[in-house]
RNA sequence: UGGGCCGGCCAGACGGUCGCGUCGAAGGCACGCCCCGCGAGGGGAACGACUUCGCCGAGGAACGUCCGGGCUCCACAGAGCAGGGCGGUGGGUAACACCCACCCGCAGCAAUGCGCGAGAACAGUGCAACAGAGAGCAGACCGCCACGGGCUUCGGCCCGGGGUAAGGGUGAAACGGUGGUGUAAGAGACCACCAGGGGCCCGAGUGAUCGGGCUCGCUAGGUAAACCUCGCCCGGAGCAAGGUCAGACAGACACCGUUAACGCUGCUCGCCGAGGUGUCGGGUAGACCGCUAGAGGGCUGCGGCAACGUAGUCCCGAGAGAGAUGGCCGUCGAAGGGAAGCGAUUCCUGGAACAGAACCCGGCGUAUCGGCCGGCCCACUUG
């Protein structure tokens, strides 16, 4: 995280490093501020399936983390995946 | 019909699409392994990555981690002290602080609910704001009362030392209540009834306790989640317990110790027995077992008021690594809100609470949108 590229978000920041070409990896961060654990449970599996739907954007050597902020269980559905699939094309495209 | 009390159950449904995890089956092959060969190479087994298919995959609270157990290790799991827990009685249970029944007290017309329910006249010590004259061997502020003295408009007033707990006032609480006798005025001082308490006796009950009789004028203090006393219970640590296998490395120094250190428990005893502790430095952060079928549920029979026990029968298979059990879309969808209608009802809107297993159970506590079912109580109406 501290050596990958940043792009922030609304509801999340996204960091990127370029690694192994074994496949794109992601990660995802909840801290407790963003809520109990049903509520940090279904902001990661969102997330999740917002990184698979965006596959074809990201190359097989990238190393993705996203880091969830707190506010995010408020937003829906169609703003987080806006956001953060945006968010994943622009950490990509920047070099 | 309207209020209310108690108990049990459910925890959105269906479809589409894209996904996740354990296990099983099939496929599959790189390095490595085994066999043959001098070698190029050939053959084989199974693990793992991967692919496909199939089964299964969160809760009533999975939660808080507050109690109680199982399990594992700590000598052989021991003794005493200290410390902690519990506290009506009798049962249930592996055990409990839980559950059931009963007792007592309180609340409610009732169904029922509530009580951290031992001991305060069978020991001792302490504590109690404010108000108030006085608050734990009670207390004369006002008042009431006779007596002595003074004054008097003859109604009474003032002063003095006394009597008095009936009345006023204060308070959460003022040392039984009502009526009478009595008295200067009063008082369980005495009497009747009522309420309570002590002692003795009888009866019912396993018991807490209840009922009755006789007697004593005995008349309440509260607080033990204050010390304390009494009875019963409790050894410590926890699945990162504990065990097996594989692999890596490098030790150095200080202190304690086989005259018993360290450990077992805070202390004493007792036990064990040759290493232990600390600092610096180095290495590894793997696999497997434990690991989920259990004090497990449903139904029926029997015993029991019940909790529960017991016999038969049927049903249930998450278990990993910081951790899978899901994301989205559509249809249907409960409460709530709005409109129309006398009404049954119809239409629109709305859109599902609290919350995520980590060794396993039994409880308790807490969170929670709502729905369904059953039993009971009260009031009113009708028959």
């Amino acid at each position: 995280m501290r050596r990958g590229r940043r792009t922030s978000t609304p509801h999340a920041v996204v960091y990127r490093v370029s690694g192994e070409p074994s496949g794109p990896r992601f990660g995802v961060i909840v801290s407790k501020q963003v809520g109990g654990a049903v509520v940090r449970n279904r902001i990661r599996r969102r997330i999740l399936a917002i990184c698979a739907s965006s596959l074809s954007t990201v190359s097989a050597s990238e190393l993705i983390v996203v880091r969830v902020l707190p506010g995010a269980h408020e937003a829906s559905w169609d703003t987080l995946r806006s956001e953060i699939g945006d968010g994943l094309r622009r950490a990509v495209t920047a070099s």
